[in-house]
DNA sequence: TGGGTACTAGACAGTTCAGTACAGTATAGA
DNA sequence: TCTATACTGTACTGAACTGTCTAGTACCCA
């Protein structure tokens, strides 16, 4: 019988406790240096733990980086209620720049951003990882979101054709410009607070003026 | 005397030649295998030249990849003339739209969309390389397309406040779509021209919509 | 206290690769 | 024809890395 030891000091037993380091590690030496760049011996080392054991818990480096990036992947929660648009204070404008601010601040984090660029430059590698990211990520958020505006839309008596490229190119309005130059600008993100909002704000009165709102 | 040799059948010299054809040998395998996934005997073979020929032309493998992308990323020209929006045939959204088709179809070019990965992908070890690509590309596009828009805007009796915004609003309707899928989807492009018009088209007119245009 | 398991530390084999060395061949100009 | 130079082909060095192995230690449960 192998011990489960259901618990040690903080409920976990021994052997999770491990592979939890083992996988904040390798997070961290993944998105540092890249998938060829990482090796083995740093993820040990990061994790305070003996290779032996790193092997133990995963059967090799590839499994290693799948593990990585699913569970970083799912962990961030788009969660775009359906009635974010609808229900609450304020005008329709007032909701959707607080949106748009919000998911601009969500997407712009440093290890989001880290994570994509990860993602795409194996892509080639590892296409079920991107294929995982854009179903979870944009594609998930954008499905979300067009049940909101369509909500919204027929509250004020519009009718959108196509709701989910209406979120599509309010998502591409807020976001894509600050994300394609992170994108290939590297980490040390030029972007202040009030400039993130600028983008926020005029990607969501672009967006109003597009598809006819108005509170 | 090294023997400059000014033409031996094609007017060039031997030594560019040989530049040439290694690096045209090194785009190829950068571009299938990324920076660390490619070998020098592996850009050797394929420019059907000696190990030491490469190491002869090139000090070492950093400096040949900043070459191979630089020499890409010169060489791509967006071009986008002032008159383009005020001039020539048809309506200011058939030209538009035109344009819009015209640039997405640029954008999403195979060997375009291997270099845009590869830079994201390199931005870490390579940040002044994803700094060019920005400025030639992205950057300079919006620039260019800035001016054509406020000539357009003035011919309309309109005004636009900042136009380069305007531009970069019109360029992530039309572009960040498939762009962003086709990063995080690999090459395999899932896009057919009927489907790259659509979001060209409803892209622009998104865009003619949100900044007031009509003819 | 005893037995089984997870873990540690380090050595190790096997491979890959960047970059160099070298001996010999082709080429172009004088 | 002679000479300087570029080039070829191959072998080599040194370093890094993946994944395994071994011998011994720490931990957990009965």
């Amino acid at each position: 019988m192998p011990p489960p030891s259901t618990d040690s000091s903080d409920g976990r037993s021994r052997a999770e406790q491990k592979s939890a380091a083992i996988l904040a590690a390798a997070q961290q030496v993944f998105f540092a240096n890249g998938y060829v760049g990482a090796s083995m011996d740093q993820v040990a080392a990061t994790a305070r733990v003996s290779k032996q054991t790193v092997y133990k818990h995963f059967r090799d480096k590839e499994a290693l980086f799948r593990e990585v990036i699913t569970k970083v992947v799912s962990a961030r929660d788009a969660g775009i209620p359906a009635g974010l648009l609808t229900t609450g204070d304020g005008s329709i404008e007032d909701r959707l720049r607080s949106f748009a601010r919000h998911f601009l601040q969500g997407v712009m984090q440093r290890d989001v951003l880290k994570l994509r660029r990860l993602v795409i430059g194996e892509a080639g590698r590892f296409p079920e990882l991107g294929q995982s990211f854009h179903e979870l990520g944009p594609s998930r958020a954008a499905e979300e979101l067009a049940v909101a505006l369509r909500e919204a839309a027929t509250q004020q008596g519009l009718s959108l054709s196509d709701p989910v490229l209406a979120a599509e190119h309010l998502l591409s309005l807020v976001l894509s410009i600050p994300l394609n130059q992170a994108m290939l600008l590297g980490d040390e993100i030029p972007f202040t607070e009030a400039a993130l909002h600028r983008y926020a704000d005029e990607g969501a009165a672009a967006f109003l003026r597009a598809y006819g709102f108005t509170s």
